[in-house]
DNA sequence: CATTTGCCTACTGTGTCAATAGGCAAATAA
DNA sequence: TTATTTGCCTATTGACACAGTAGGCAAATG
């Protein structure tokens, strides 16, 4: 399942997307639009200026906005900093865990393959082509 | 993330699948061999029972047993059986949620179509094409 | 009748999710 | 210079799921 802070930053990118003024654009006026606690997306909009996907300012004035071009964004992205690794199970998200079993085991394949797919899909698309 | 639940019950699926006599097959012999806890995997395949994966049978000569042909299971069926609806965001799975943003959300088309491939691909594999 | 095997309820520790609360720091407009 | 706006920081919380563990009862067979 794709938790909150993962939609939430998707939707918090097309809102600056789509407002982009070339000034900053405060918190606040994102979190009206779209509804979400303000409180709750300063969190959220934290993890985000650590990832390199915004930047923020401080004071009058100040709020968020992009650091790239909107089409040189991808949803993969933005989920893996957001959630962590986008994979199905723990054998293949921890490197340290080292199955014992993983030389054996049948349906390691079927993860992998699953993994792949969906790394795929989310690594297409890009943060444009939710805009309609 | 696919927990133990779902990992687990197609781990037994398998087993029964591969060490099919006709007879029941104790839940002792297939812990021993998958290396999982005996009294966990009971929680486990009490849910599988009750959703028509396998049958039971007490006592001495007891255990568990495949309803059908291994061919006949899909890898889908068994995950939601386990972890259940296959889907990426609570806006999907919780008709009651009915969330008000639905009519202009620009992020559930993505959420659709992510939701419509997992489905596919796990309902289009068959508990045999795990066995190598 | 003893042994095997499944079945039932209950409990537990750990962690994550989804927020909320309150205050401090920085920057600008008046 | 000062008031206001805005971001940034730490802490806390309630609910819930995950991954088991524990102990005992019931059924069936050799």
């Amino acid at each position: 399942m794709i938790s909150t802070k993962g939609r939430y930053a998707i939707r918090v990118m097309l809102d600056l997307a789509e407002h982009d003024t070339g000034t900053y654009i405060p918190l606040k006026d994102i979190a009206g639009r779209q509804e979400i606690s303000k409180k709750y997306l300063e969190i959220i909009v934290k993890e985000m200026v650590a990832g390199g996907l915004v930047t923020g300012a401080s004071g009058k004035g100040g709020g968020y906005k992009l650091c790239r071009k909107p089409g040189e964004y991808t949803i993969g992205e933005i989920l893996e900093l957001m959630e962590g690794p986008l994979n199905s199970v723990v054998c293949l998200t921890d490197k340290q865990y080292n199955c014992p079993r993983s030389k054996t085991c049948q349906t390691l394949p079927l993860w992998q393959e699953y993994d792949q797919m969906v790394h795929d899909f989310f690594y297409s698309k890009k943060l444009t082509d939710l805009i309609t």
